[in-house]
DNA sequence: GTCGATAATTTTGTATGCAATTTCGTAAGA
DNA sequence: TCTTACGAAATTGCATACAAAATTATCGAC
C-alpha cells in the first residue's frame, strides 16, 4: 500500500526539490523523522511519488544545511545531536541573538515594529501559561525571528531562518526552560521591556545575564 | 579539447559528492569561478570527467551551504554579496568570534594552545608587512579558527569552517582594512596581547571596539 | 542459543535518456 | 537604432537503468 504524503507544489516558481526540502523539514519538525532515523531515498521517492533523483537532490540540500548527515555508500540520516553539541548549538545561536538585540532596540519605533513585537510576546507569554515546552521554546524562537527582522541585518534574518536553525533550536525543548519556566518568563518579561523601553545597554545586560543563567543550569 | 581538472578522490571514504564539492569550492577560492557566474551542469561534469547527477547533488549541496543560488530552470551561480549584505555579515561572523574570544581566553593556558595561537599571529604580520589584503584576511580568519578551536564550543567550530563562511570571509578583503592598515595590526596586537595575557574582560573590550571601528568605516 | 560465513536482498552511486524550459541568435517591423 | 518575435540550440529537471556496496537473511558449526 502506498500513502503518497501530499507535496504542496506551491503554484509559483518552487521546483520539485525545493517542495521535498520543505516536506522533509517539516517531517522532522513534527517528529515525523526522529534524530539519527535513516532517509531511505527509495522509501521517500514512493511516499513522494517522484523518481530517486529529486529526493536525492534534496537530501543533499539538507546536508549542505546541515539538517541531515550524508555518509559515502550509507546514505542519509537526520542529524542528531549531543547534549554537549546542543548546548554549544544555544550558546552559539544566543550569541547570534545578541546581535539582534543590540541592534533590534535601536529601530523598535519605526513603523509597527513595537506592535508586532509585542505580539510575539504575547504567543510566548501564551506558552508559557500553558507549560507547554514545544511551544515555548518555539515561541521564542519566532520573537527573535522578528526581532532580528526589525534588526536590519539581512545576513541575521537569513541565517537564523534557515531549516537547520529552526530544527535545532527545536530541539532544545528538552533542555529549556527544564524546571525553571517561572525564571525564564521573569527573564524574558524583563528583556522584552527593555527592548520596549528602547534601553540598549539594559536590554543587553538583560540579555547577556540570561543566556548566562540558562547555559549556567544546561551545563550543571 | 577537453581539460580535465583533477579530482582528488580523497584515498579515504571521500564520495564524488564530496570531491565536487571542495573542488568547486576550491574554484571559487582561487577566483575561477567569480560571484555571480553560472555554473552549467554540463561544463562541470566534462570539466571533472563525471556525469551530471553527482555535478547537480553537489550543487544541491552548496546550495544549502550557501555558496551557490539555485533557481528553478535556470540552474546554478555563484552567490555575490551585496555591499550592505558583505557588513552584515561581517557584522554577524564578528559576534560569533566575541563568543569564540570569550571562550577561548579561558583556556589559552591549556596544552599548546598559547604556542599555536601565537603562530596563527605571527601569519597576520606577515601578510600585514607584505600589505597584502587578501592574505591578510585569510590569516585573521585562520586565527580565528584556532581561537575557536580553542574556546571549545565545537558549533562554533564547525560553522566557522564550513566553505561558505570561509567564502564570505574571503569577499570581505576588498573592504578591510581597506586604507587603515596601520589601525588594524594595532587592534589585533592588542587583542591578541589582551588573550595571551588571559584577561578576559579586556580581550573582549577590545575586541569589541575593534569591531565597532571595522563596521563605522566600512558603513561609513 | 550464539557466532560466523555465505547468499539473497536492499540500497546507494553514477550514468544516460528525454521532455520541458530557458537562452541566444537572427531577422522583421516600428 | 531599438524593439519585438520567433526558431534553434543549450540547459535544466526528472525518470530510469545498472553496477557496486551495504544490509539483511539463511544456514551450519560449535
Amino acid at each position: 500500500m502506498t500513502k503518497q504524503t501530499d507535496l504542496q507544489k506551491n503554484a509559483d516558481a518552487a521546483s520539485l526539490v525545493d517542495s521535498l526540502v520543505e516536506a522533509i523539514v517539516d517531517g522532522v519538525m513534527d517528529h515525523r523523522y526522529a534524530p539519527g532515523q535513516r532517509l531511505v531515498a527509495t522509501d521517500l521517492a514512493e511516499e513522494f511519488g517522484v523518481s530517486r533523483a529529486p529526493v536525492r537532490e534534496a537530501l543533499h540540500v539538507l546536508a549542505g544545511e546541515g539538517v541531515v548527515e550524508l555518509v559515502a555508500n550509507r546514505g542519509a540520516r537526520i542529524r542528531k545531536l549531543s547534549r554537549k553539541e546542543r548546548v554549544d548549538f544555544l550558546e552559539f545561536t544566543e550569541a547570534l541573538c545578541m546581535l539582534g538585540v543590540r541592534q533590534g532596540v535601536t529601530r523598535i519605533d519605526e513603523g509597527d515594529n513595537r506592535k508586532r513585537l509585542d505580539e510575539h510576546f504575547s504567543v510566548i507569554e501564551e506558552a508559557w501559561s500553558r507549560r507547554h515546552a514545544a511551544d515555548f521554546v518555539d515561541a521564542l524562537y519566532r520573537y527573535h525571528i522578528a526581532l532580528n527582522r526589525i534588526s536590519g541585518n539581512g545576513f541575521v534574518k537569513f541565517f537564523y531562518e534557515r531549516p537547520y536553525i529552526r530544527f535545532y533550536t527545536i530541539m532544545l525543548a528538552d533542555l529549556a526552560p527544564g524546571e525553571n519556566w517561572e525564571q525564564y518568563i521573569s527573564n524574558y518579561r524583563e528583556i522584552h521591556q527593555t527592548i520596549l523601553d528602547g534601553d540598549q545597554a539594559a536590554a543587553m545586560e538583560c540579555f547577556s545575564s540570561h543566556i548566562s543563567w540558562v547555559l549556567s543550569f544546561m551545563k550543571r
